[in-house]
DNA sequence: TGCGTTTTATTTGAATTTCAAATAAAAATG
DNA sequence: CATTTTTATTTGAAATTCAAATAAAACGCA
């Protein structure tokens, strides 16, 4: 295992940095360059809600990882360049929905491809065991993540 | 493919932030919770540099992959801290070099000991031959990024 | 029912981060 | 030796974030 682990180590280092500045280099040449890739994931948490509960204020910030005070001045931005609506909630008025417009869900489908073509070439390169292998590991990495939180 | 796709790409969207967010809190209550991750990252990469060269103010913005001024204004706060110190470039006396003080060692160490335990929680999930296997696969999805950039 | 508590979102003020552009100093070039 | 290039810092503005204060609505229970 030693012999693997710096190789491990220092791909997991230097990825990160790598995969955020391409995120951020392809937004900013792109027809949605208005928008940051902070931006970005904030639609796309809500694109991705199911649920009136999931597009509450609170959850997407939780979701997200930040207060709702932050949530709420990026969303006031998000509104403005018309990205997303604000929708009171019939059933408790203190709630605020978060829903995408045309324009959000446009973004977010580029935003994908740009996912599906950094994945689709990673398994290009792959044989099918190594595949195998790879979502295995991944999945161990993902559930320390999770127990770790 | 098809079936991992979904798995590949759902574990790169929701990694990230859990691998932030941990790092970040994992900082925040330690023994050095004055610093940020940034810094963290900053100290780690001038830790990590072999020669004088890529401890110029230059190389270490452009390994980071901001500008020299932001690097510039982040190593202030860091001499202030205690953790860098520059040094005048006796060869050439425009350059500045960066250099760790030993509480940025320790430090560093600390974050090293942070990272090696998250390999080693994979690792320990694998068998010798998925590792094998693992490490082949993420030298691949290296290149590609390596690629892209 | 009515009053205090909790939940929800927004606003505000301060700190941090970042960049581009301006500046300054030193080295390289021709 | 004058001009250009390289290197780092400073400056000013914009963006991001948080904690705390605020406000409105719902809840709980006496």
């Amino acid at each position: 295992m030693d012999r693997h682990f710096e190789d491990l180590n220092g791909f997991l280092v230097g990825l990160f940095n790598d995969i955020l500045k391409i995120e951020e280099n392809t937004l900013r040449v792109g027809e949605y360059r208005e928008i940051s890739v902070r931006d970005m994931h904030i639609i796309e948490t809500i694109c991705a809600a199911e649920g009136e509960n999931s597009r509450r204020t609170t959850a997407v910030a939780r979701e997200l990882g930040v207060t709702t005070g932050t949530l709420t001045v990026a969303v006031n931005s998000l509104v403005k360049k018309g990205y997303l609506e604000r929708q009171a909630d019939p059933k408790d008025r203190r709630v605020v929905l978060l829903s995408p417009t045309e324009k959000a869900l446009r973004a977010n489908q580029a935003h994908q491809a740009f996912h599906r073509d950094m994945v689709t070439a990673v398994l290009q390169a792959l044989t099918e065991q190594q595949t195998e292998v790879l979502v295995q590991a991944l999945n161990a990495v993902r559930d320390y993540f999770e127990s770790q939180k």
